[in-house]
DNA sequence: TTCCATTGTAACTATTGATTTTACAACGAA
DNA sequence: TTCGTTGTAAAATCAATAGTTACAATGGAA
């Protein structure tokens, strides 16, 4: 199973707010139609990140911003924004080991602190990764394929 | 979205076959038991497993049992041998990124090289546990918590 | 004040993938 | 030959994601 597509969609988010917000109005019309995906998914995503406090949206005018210094936003903070895994768990544990048996009884006990090491793991690349990274080298990118 | 409960059941399956492996013939119904889900996902299961060379069945007589040295064996072993990901990538990213626009054409590019460092660590951690990890601890856990 | 582009949100559908279940042929030992 | 078991296909179910339509609420501009 894969992590959803919405993580990649909301960094798309941030990269098109940096390069595009001194020319154009950032819109979920805007977004949309650079990302490719319909414009209501843009707006609800658009929501999770505002909720976080990563963006700022303007009603009725309209417009899109980043809420705070690009080099403070990690992509494990956009991560938890955006993925709806209430409780955070990166695995899926089988619901009823059977407690008669004896592994079934402890297999809980000897698994959650290794598969949390490698959550931890996932999660601290994340951290070490801000929106400020995937700006300016989308900017270099950008300017090297000239325009 | 999380990893499949799949992973989880694979490791349940190794620490079972080496926890009663004297006593008991390991079939897929003993196993279900133990695991609480269907016979025929564990069967499934074990054919991809076997697949990968991590476990041996016996048509007929049936009984499963570990094909190679569990201190050979770690989780990533386990988990690329049953997560069907084909592609290998966590991230799902989203198809169709406008190649009109700058950042569309780009973000590819951009994210790619961010996403496998995160995927990597992962695995990498992932590669630093194995089987014999997960069943001495099983023993100690059982022998704890008296049988 | 009215107009209008836009947001926020609900509701519905479609699609995909995981999971469970039923069923049965093939196998191998007794 | 019998019996418990594996290997596998097919169908049914269920959950999550994603796409779509629709519309009231907003706030700036005419």
């Amino acid at each position: 199973m894969q992590i959803s597509g919405r993580f990649t969609i909301a960094i798309h988010i941030f990269a098109c707010i940096a390069t595009f917000e001194d020319d154009y109005k950032i819109t979920s019309d805007f977004l949309s139609s650079s990302i490719n995906v319909n414009p209501v998914v843009i707006r609800k995503l658009l929501q999770q990140l505002k909720a976080a406090g990563l963006i700022e949206v303007k009603r009725g005018s309209g417009g899109a911003s980043i809420a705070k210094p690009p080099e403070e936003i990690t992509l494990f903070d956009v991560y938890t924004a955006v993925e709806c895994v209430g409780s955070g768990e990166l695995f899926h544990f089988h619901e009823n080991p059977n407690t008669d048996c004896p592994v079934g009884r402890n297999i809980h006990s000897v698994l959650d602190e290794k598969l949390l090491r490698i959550q931890t793991a996932m999660e601290n690349e994340m951290k070490s990764i801000t929106i400020a990274d995937v700006i300016s080298d989308t900017k270099r990118y950008i300017s090297e394929n000239n325009k």
